[in-house]
DNA sequence: AATGAATGAGTTTTCATTCAT
DNA sequence: CATGAATGAAAACTCATTCAT
């Protein structure tokens, strides 16, 4: 949530200092953009209109266009948003959790934040980037890297596993909780079949 | 192919003993039309525009409209189409294959074919349309279950396993697989732990 | 104005023989567009709406682009049923007028038509397309290059005059009568002196 | 570059002694607004936006509208300030130049000087501003006229010339200079044939 | 039955103008 | 006074859907 608060790049000084609060507003209705626009695109998918997200916003749809010029420019911020508050999550995971179990919980996690997470993948989907190369999911994607490492030091997952795979696995599951009817127990069952094959053999 | 040659089931019986020749015109361009369909959605999701199928299909605008009267619809009969294609090829697996390999086999197979299953599974996510409740669905989802009920009896997949989260495996996969940079090796990777998952603790 | 007449080029048929009719109103509709067109950019020049077009001309505004894709294509389209207009009559002129005056004759017309012809050159203008090189306008330059050369032969003209400073000076009058209270007398005055420019010394 | 200098005339008194100091900083921005905007609009057309001139003049947006309270207004600003600056420069040449070539040297310089001229002449056709209208034209028109007379009286010009004509055809070959591929050689047969047109017949 | 012309609601985007700070 | 954030009208263009031929 704290990362919404961000003013635009081109200011990057401390509202500190003399008070000059001239743009408190302009703040305020960018990070109600980008949270507006975080559910819509969420509810309905990248198609929804500009429009709408103004609308919901309660600012004109002008003032959307101020803050992000293109569409385009809008569902990269809300990917970036995203991609932040995750890899904030996680790290803090990586310090902060037990090696041995860090991983699982953050697989859990991610799953269960799923409804928002659509968001990112259908982004993703629709503007055809790797997750691979989009620059935000990096820091995630590095936190990812430790938990599994740890883990696997751990000797809670196999040796062998990837990173590649690991992070396929996490979004495979994420995206089929969209596509079932997908109550607790049958999120449970399904990761605790990927669960079991992430384990080495002998700690079984 | 043969699932594309049936007509509307709203147009039961024919009008006329005369009125047969025009029928297989119609016939014709309702296929051309699905195939066409299909082809496009999945080349540019389901943004396509019936336009260009239309003129893809060599028929007239109208003509898409005569046969389906909603996009929506015709989004329908391509998932319905498909299913039929798929629950066909698994019955086959079902009634000549190994039983206590079939599942991993269908399993790799639809991941394989996963280039071809994005657009359902897109038209799936956009059309807001649960996977579990698409009537034609059924036919297939009958066929996984047997296929997973013989290994089971063969005891390569373990008891406890279920229908739903074997699809929601196979569903999480496939679309993991037209995410992320996805190689042979990759998906072999990630098979391995998914099909590890599945099978029986002692059977390792 | 019978260039209005011409259907889309996909359509080379001659309408006659069985009488398939079957788009006598989108080509009535395709004329009053363009028609209508030329008047509204006339008027108002080239930023005038497709909107106020469509709606002058009777048509949805869906329609227009249906006709002309983009509004580029509309204004290439009026340039080029004008330069056709316009090439006729000059052709005319060639074939039938006394070589001695004809080309003066041609000069003054051009300068009559210049409210209509406005909407040529402020095209020409926006469109920062040069005259020489618009295809459409190649038949209008070589008809004014037969006047041009017969006047000369005629002896009406110098000889040192080539086809480039003639049509700066037909492009120039015309202009120039757009932005002036250009009423008969001026018309005449001011064509006097580029007429007696253009003549040669001995002939006075 | 003094002519930008002129306050707006509505704000004749100053609404107190210490106001001065913000008057001059209001003054600089008056005139590089000016000088912005007429570069911008000669470059781009009328169809450039006020905030790129802001930006580029370095001010805030609203600060235009300060000064120019519509976008029109502006156009008007331009036009008065290059019309002073011209009628200055004819001026001169009234006064220390050689009658029977001054006003040739003119027309001549308008001429060359058309790039920049574009941009009066392009707003005075996009505004539908009549020239003669203009006020502040009438200086420049005066001038023309000093040049104009003068160079009868020298026997450079015809008598019957009257200015009108003379302001036309100086429009014209500016305009027309702007269309055409028009180099050195072009411009000077151009203006010979018209300068010849205005010349008295017994002086050739 | 097939066609494709017509339609207009909807989408993204721009920009002059207003107004709170 | 200066600023730039907010606004919404307007523009070009798209497309599912309808309908006359």
């Amino acid at each position: 949530m704290t990362s919404y608060d961000h003013p635009t790049p081109t200011h990057g000084g401390p509202p500190g200092g003399t008070g000059r609060a001239l743009r408190a507003d302009a703040r305020r209705n960018r990070a109600r953009i980008l949270q507006t626009a975080e559910a819509v695109f969420a509810a309905k998918g990248s198609a929804a209109s500009t429009e709408e997200i103004a609308h919901k916003a309660g600012v004109g749809h002008g003032t959307v266009f101020r803050h992000f010029p293109t569409k385009e420019a809008l569902l990269q911020a809300i990917l970036e948003a995203l991609a932040d508050r995750l890899a904030e999550e996680t790290r803090a995971l990586v310090e902060t959790g037990d090696p041995a179990t860090a991983f699982f919980q953050f697989f859990t996690r991610m799953v269960e934040q799923s409804a928002e997470k659509k968001t990112v993948v259908d982004l993703l989907a629709d503007a055809g980037i790797d997750v691979t190369a989009a620059k935000p999911i990096h820091a995630l994607r590095q936190a990812i890297e430790e938990l599994l490492a740890n883990a696997q030091r751990a000797g809670t997952v196999r040796e062998d596993v990837r990173v590649p795979e690991a992070m396929a696995l996490i979004i495979g599951v994420c995206q089929a909780s969209l596509h079932t009817s997908w109550g607790p127990d049958l999120q449970a069952r399904t990761l605790a079949v990927v669960f079991d094959g992430l384990r080495p053999r002998h700690s079984r």
